[in-house]
RNA sequence: GGGCUCUUAGCUCAGCUGGAUAGAGCACCUCCCUUCUAAGGAGGCGGUCUCAGGUUCGAAUCCUGAAGGGCUCACCA
């Protein structure tokens, strides 16, 4: 039992005791600052069922808690907060029993319980990443470590879309246009390459419009019948029917792009623990359309087309499959999901990390699956995040208004680089080892930067102003553990005994940080439930505040007797591993030194 | 037009299931490196929590409405 349950327990009996009331609930929050305590009960919602004077019943409840609970001290009432002073010897006893436990905060996964799948990044295969699927990666990755630490069994997964319009395009542009460019022959990551063909394409076929146009077209029909899109429907129909040349084309510059997105996944620093293609499960959703239309679920139209009703549930009516019997696009994401919970029989729900754009679509998928009978279809999250802006509004490819993915982290890097040697703490190390850390650093600014921002709500990202290393930042947070590893560097003595309160007093900023750490693993459970890697974030800003304070405000090997210094040591070491552990499910690394 | 969502200091964001005088960072202004790393610390300035009603002992938080921004409502993905 943890304090705040014994202590619920006891204002609890207190009430009956005295006022002859079962209470159902006791409210506490964290005691303010200016205040004498450590946490406080909320009398006023008491009054509902307690009739009285706040203040008075506050003293009663105070009273008894001094006299009844061992670790209660003393208290004061402050019109209707109760604030409870705790002694020393809780948190003593409270730092003893976590002081060694390496995975603080973290609950192992139990065998019985289902896993969960979460997907996330998700890109198509025609353009490089961007800013945009940086925030989806961090997000999704986190969300995933998360899930784990929190004692969830996780596989990490994404759905890359490989085949489609958008595809044949860059295709169709790198035939006509390319001179059989390969990325060995322009040193060009394969992605960037095949994306230029992209833009390529669209300029050309922008071309081509106007052409038509001039020669008394409407725009209308002059978007619709540019030969060069008629070319890539041409060749998308070439694709579906396993055309040789087509399907060899594909297959080649799909392989330089999965060359340039593992290169940017491995800087970025995630991975996945299965893949799955949209090539091989677009027709999958088809044989669950005609299952849903024998159960009813579904129905067909004169033409052919498959809907789905959803209208007594407050949508509208949806296709899921187009009248000439083609797949839609969540057709194939009807059977990816039955497809995974087949291949992965443990796992009891799916977490997918899309932008808020689809929170439409995936409402409408959930419920389909729903209606089509699946137990797992409750489990479903969609953890839809804010997409990332620009001042100048939405990123477009096409436009080449995109902040590349690589592009920013290597600018982070070079930017870590800089303040780094300025400040010229590094003597020692070789170029590799600064290298190496300019990445940590630069990569923990971005991170973090992402991170802290609640996940729904969007970014605006102004690439002219860059990110900062000061105040609440990553770099801050790991100059932090950075501090803390010199000092136990230092710290040549045998520190390992428990300390108790009969060895030293606690100072009021050990205290402070005591309580801070004794939050981590709600903190964890918190963030799980919530889907929420910024609620991790800034605990461990408030965390690291706190000990920097700390820091500077008391000597750590300095301290006046062997006592304090053997405790602060301890302490000191446990920050920096509540900082690793909660960096470490935001995907962020610690330095040694910087 | 229907649905969803957002609006807190000059800027970027916290604010847990309603609770004490709404908190941080950046920017601006003062101080603090002969002491464990100053990417730091101590303090100051800065707020009609978009607006109007309502519920409540108590509202940034819940409800209704309004204004402004975003997303969405395809036989696109």
């Amino acid at each position: 039992m943890n304090l705040q349950e014994t202590l619920s327990n006891q204002v609890k009996q207190a009430v009956l005791s005295t006022f002859n009331i079962q209470l159902e609930s006791v409210e506490f929050q964290a005691t303010r600052k200016e205040f004498a305590g450590d946490i406080t009960v909320v009398i006023f919602p008491m009054l509902r069922f307690v009739k009285g004077n706040p203040v008075q019943i506050g003293e009663t409840i105070g009273n008894y808690l001094v006299e009844n609970v061992d670790e209660v001290k003393a208290y004061n009432v402050v019109k209707g907060f109760l604030n409870v002073e705790i002694k020393d010897t809780y948190y003593f006893d409270f730092f003893n029993s976590i002081k060694d436990e390496e995975t603080y905060g973290f609950v192992s996964p139990k065998a019985d319980e289902k896993a969960i799948m979460v997907e996330y990044s998700s890109p198509n295969t025609n353009k490089p990443l961007h800013l945009g699927h940086v925030r989806n990666n961090l997000l999704g990755y986190s969300v995933a470590e998360i899930l784990k630490a929190s004692g969830k069994k996780v596989y990490k997964t994404q759905i890359i879309n490989d085949r489609g319009i958008h595809i044949c395009k860059s295709m169709l542009a790198w035939k006509r246009f390319g001179n059989n460019e390969t990325p060995e022959s322009t040193g060009l990551k394969g992605d960037k390459l095949v994306g230029n063909y992209y833009v390529k394409f669209d300029q050309e076929y922008k071309k081509e419009i106007e052409a038509l146009i001039a020669s008394g077209k409407t725009e209308d029909e002059a978007k619709k019948n540019a030969p060069l899109l008629l070319e890539a429907q041409s060749m998308l129909q070439k694709w579906e029917s396993g055309d040789e040349d087509v399907v060899s084309l594909w297959k080649m510059m799909n392989g330089w792009v999965y060359e340039g997105f593992n290169e940017t996944y491995k800087n970025l620093g995630v991975d996945f623990d299965t893949l799955y293609y949209e090539s091989d499960t677009y027709l999958l959703g088809k044989e669950f359309v005609a299952e849903g239309l024998k159960s009813g679920v579904f129905e067909k139209e004169a033409d052919g087309s498959v809907w789905c009703d959803l209208t007594e549930d407050g949508l509208d009516r949806k296709i899921v499959q187009r009248s000439d019997g083609t797949a839609v696009y969540i057709t194939q994401d009807i059977g990816t999901a039955i497809q995974r919970i087949k291949d992965f029989p443990d796992v009891g729900g799916m977490v997918y990390t899309v932008g808020n754009e689809q929170d439409y679509h995936f409402q409408v998928l959930f419920l389909i699956l729903k209606k089509l009978g699946f137990e797992w279809a409750k489990n479903l999250y969609h953890l839809s995040y804010g997409m990332v802006d620009l001042p100048s509004g939405k990123m477009k490819s096409r436009e080449g208004t995109v902040v590349d993915a690589d592009d920013l982290i290597d600018e982070m890097a070079s930017t870590a680089a800089e303040i780094s040697e300025e400040l010229g703490k590094l003597d020692g190390y070789t170029k590799e080892e600064k290298e190496a850390l300019y990445k940590t650093i630069g990569l923990g600014a971005l991170k973090y930067y992402i991170l802290k921002v609640d996940p729904k709500k969007r970014i605006l990202f102004d690439p002219k102003e860059s990110i900062d290393f000061q105040g609440n930042t990553g770099p801050f947070i790991q100059y932090t553990y950075a501090r803390i590893q010199a000092i136990l560097r230092k710290a040549d003595f045998d520190y390992s005994v428990n300390l108790s309160s009969v060895d030293k007093s606690l100072h009021e900023k050990e205290k402070e940080l005591l309580k801070q750490l004794e939050l981590f693993p709600e903190v964890i459970q918190n963030a799980a439930m919530q889907h929420s890697p910024a609620l991790v974030a800034n605990y461990t800003y408030d965390l690291v505040k706190e000990f920097n304070s700390f820091y500077q405000n008391v000597s750590i090997l300095g301290a006046d007797n062997e006592n304090e210094k053997i405790f602060r040591v301890q302490l000191s070491k446990k920050v920096a591993q509540t900082i690793k552990n909660a960096f470490h499910v935001l995907g962020i690394q610690v330095p040694e030194r910087m």
